[in-house]
DNA sequence: ATGACAATCAGAGATTGA
């Protein structure tokens, strides 16, 4: 099963370009950030006529997130625990076939030195650490949890780290943030699968001809659970629709799953 | 230090993003 991550910077603005990705594209399950729509204004016509099914949490203006996927959706959960006063949609939950997905919104944090935006996107993190500590892992079932995380996990992801140094993507208190989280015993597909690999983005800012220039972060990224881990075969960076017209300043990454293994007979 | 650019809401310009 294919699942692929995708901050559109609004669907609405975005529809066209996401369309003809899903056409050229062979994805089973699409995790889409900042839908920037509510639920109702969502169009989920255009995707259903592709043959996917369509699960979101939006918000008005900011934030949003949501499943597209070719397999019924089972078992959604809207928001993340921890925090009954967060009204921010930046997180929603199903599962499809077995595998438990989530697509991922997490805050940008910027500025750090003031203001609440740098202590909520710490406190995002640790709601999400203690989600799967508490409830996703003891399931001891696959899962993957695909989005925007707006963590650059090593300077290698960033295209000038020492620009960036003290920003909120790549602070020292967030990339341990993340650390925490991957020691809970996750894998990042992509540096799993491709280690030692530097300078390869998942965003480009729309300024000063950064796309153009190769000037990104690697900011989108797959947490796979030990169960979700063993059958992971593939992990891409698909670059083709940041090079289009009207695009995203994201462009999708995605994972190969395999179909899981026959039980093993009783003897 | 600012703005480079894009999107939203609104119907101009502020706010947000990373």
């Amino acid at each position: 099963m294919r699942v692929a991550s995708f901050n559109v910077n609004s669907i609405k603005a975005r529809l066209p370009r996401v369309l003809e990705w899903l056409d050229d594209s062979s994805m089973d399950v699409v995790l889409l950030q900042e839908i920037k729509t509510v639920d109702a204004d969502f169009p989920r016509l255009e995707f259903e006529d592709r043959g996917y099914q369509v699960e979101t949490h939006g918000q008005k203006t900011y934030n949003g997130v949501a499943i597209l996927s070719k397999h019924p959706i089972e078992d959604v959960r809207r928001g993340l625990p921890g925090d009954d006063a967060d009204e921010q949609a930046r997180y929603i939950q199903a599962v499809i076939q077995g595998l438990t997905v989530a697509s991922i919104y997490l805050p940008n944090g910027n500025p750090v030195d003031a203001g609440p935006k740098y202590p909520y996107k710490l406190g995002w993190m640790a709601r999400l650490r203690d989600h799967v500590r508490d409830t996703l892992l003891p399931a001891e079932t696959p899962f993957v949890l695909g989005g925007d995380y707006n963590i650059c996990p090593t300077d290698g992801d960033v295209y000038a780290p020492e620009k960036w140094a003290e920003d909120a993507l790549c602070r020292p208190e967030s990339r341990a943030a993340f650390r925490r989280l991957l020691n809970l015993g996750l894998t990042e597909a992509w540096a799993a699968l491709h280690p030692g690999r530097e300078h390869v983005y998942t965003y480009w800012d729309y300024v000063q001809g950064r796309w153009q220039k190769d000037e990104g972060l690697r900011i989108d990224h797959f947490l796979l659970s030990p169960q979700a881990a063993d059958r992971l075969v593939a992990c891409e960076v698909d670059k083709s629709p940041r090079a289009k017209e009207k695009a995203s300043d994201h462009t999708p990454i995605w994972v190969e799953i395999a179909d899981a293994p026959a039980q093993r007979q009783a003897a």
